[in-house]
DNA sequence: GAACTGAGTTCTTTTATGGAACTAACTATG
DNA sequence: CATAGTTAGTTCCATAAAAGAACTCAGTTC
């Protein structure tokens, strides 16, 4: 199993980290969604340098996650913005978010809290069988890797 | 906001991160979980380098994500495990595995089917909010970064 | 006593990232 | 009209991380 060669593996932990496995790649993702769309301020806001920016938006958009749109005519430029793919890595992040505030403890208070559009409260995202509504774990799934 | 100082950020998708963001982390999990614990048979597995591994070993057990156990006296040898922080990790792994099952496709077939342990049936892991049974998209939930 | 096991460590080479300056194609300001 | 500003990059060099292979250590087995 080759770093670079990920996409080939027939592992979907392995193929999902082809994508979004590079180090910033994430981060570059949790500001899409927080609807940061430009290079400028991506880079400022994530520390990131523009070379590995450039490199890592390139690669997001060769994977169908981010597509680059025209969004001014003279001079052009382009802004990033999610597909439906792009998207579809929603529930990555919260699952990160949670785990993250339940388990890496934070200086002070959990530093983001996520609230249902409608109501204005606060989730609790959890995992479940949509066939069974049953919770998630490890301890009632089996996972076959074929490798 | 620099890569060896994620842990210091206030979001959490940055200290999730600090803990799980580094390359061939989440693959040592993935065998983890699959109940591979022995240095050697994940150093075969990952074909990653034994010193990576050892890295990533003891950055996972400083994060309290796996610890070490003694499996033999003479000679000494030790073993990793998932401790309750690492297993709270699945959840991660499951949309992982998702997102990559629809949107990275695999040459031929998914190759992991995640399987209820009770009934042998096929799962289908969906996101909700605990307190509604709502699905969570991005659609209806908003995040607020402190940052 | 020679080869094997298993969890590492110690090299050296290659690749990736960090940091800063530079470019291109404009627009706005004095 | 020249100079400064904007924005999405690229280029170049230094440093850090990862790949690859060999070696160590404390035993055990043939």
């Amino acid at each position: 199993m080759k770093w670079n060669d990920l996409h080939k593996e027939a592992c979907p932990v392995a193929r999902g980290l082809s994508v979004v496995g590079d180090r910033w790649t994430m981060l570059v993702l949790r500001d899409c969604f927080l609807g940061v769309r430009r290079f400028e301020q991506m880079q400022e806001r994530l520390g990131i340098t523009r070379h590995v920016l450039s490199d890592r938006l390139r690669k997001l958009e060769a994977a169908g996650v981010l597509r680059r749109e025209l969004y001014q005519q003279r001079p052009q430029r382009y802004e990033y913005r999610l597909t439906e793919r792009g998207k579809a890595l929603y529930p990555m992040l919260v699952t990160l978010i949670e785990w993250a505030n339940a388990h890496v403890p934070p200086e002070g208070e959990p530093s983001v809290k996520l609230l249902s559009r409608e109501t204005g409260d606060p989730i609790a995202p959890v995992l479940v069988d949509a066939n069974t509504g049953q919770n998630i774990s490890h301890r009632n799934v089996t996972a076959v890797v074929a490798e």
